[in-house]
DNA sequence: CAAATAGTTTCGATATGCGTTAAATATTGC
DNA sequence: GCAATATTTAACGCATATCGAAACTATTTG
């Protein structure tokens, strides 16, 4: 039981905070550019991003051009955990359908 | 954008209901076996239950020796879609890597 | 130091989701 | 037909999430 898989799914479960990850996967932006680009405002997609930054999908960096910029980048662990949890389930399939078979026959247990 | 890997994701959110799709990964089950297990009343896991239908992330049967009882399991097709959302970031981080590196050097656009 | 810029945090309002209790539906068994 | 069983649906209250607007922090620029 994983509460952390917990914590990236509901990260995940908004679709602006999806769109805004699909977003970081073409690189790093800016809070700016992410609000722009998904039709947010400034304080939504900031909400948005510190909801990702606390469940680790994003980091947040500041250029050393200008401070007041904030760049945020996907970050590979959360994403991964949910890609193996998902992906365990896969493989299960056959065995779900034997057991499905089984299980309405026999009358369960 | 995928419409349905938003139901997907939303359905898995809650942790009810990840924990339901776990136990389900174990094999096909009844609903009141589902309630027992994750600790929650039968209305309760009846709605979460719905929600996963309606994400299509479970099926609905009827077993033929009692039409009272409804056994739940999985259906590949959701997670399949949110393993591949998943697995797509993957190999992409050495090039977010350099991404970064040149969007934070370079001035960003 | 004042003005402008980038972004975040707070506040008030609305909306949505979850759980429990009570009622309803469907089905089985005597 | 009537009581019991398996599960869903409805109604209500509570907690939480989201948005926009306004205020705030930090930083750059002149």
């Amino acid at each position: 039981m994983s509460a952390s898989l917990d914590v990236t799914l509901a990260a995940l479960a908004d679709p602006h905070r999806r769109a805004t990850v699909d977003l970081l996967r073409q690189g790093p932006r800016r809070a700016g550019e992410l609000a722009q680009a998904a039709g947010l405002s400034a304080p939504a997609m900031s909400r948005h991003l510190r909801a990702l930054r606390l469940a680790g999908l994003v980091e947040e960096t500041h250029p050393p051009f200008d401070a007041r910029v904030r760049v945020y980048a996907l970050r590979p662990g959360p994403m991964a955990e949910l890609k193996a949890w998902a992906e365990a389930a896969e493989g299960l399939w056959s065995d779900q359908l034997l057991a499905l078979k089984a299980h309405v026959e026999g009358g369960g247990g």
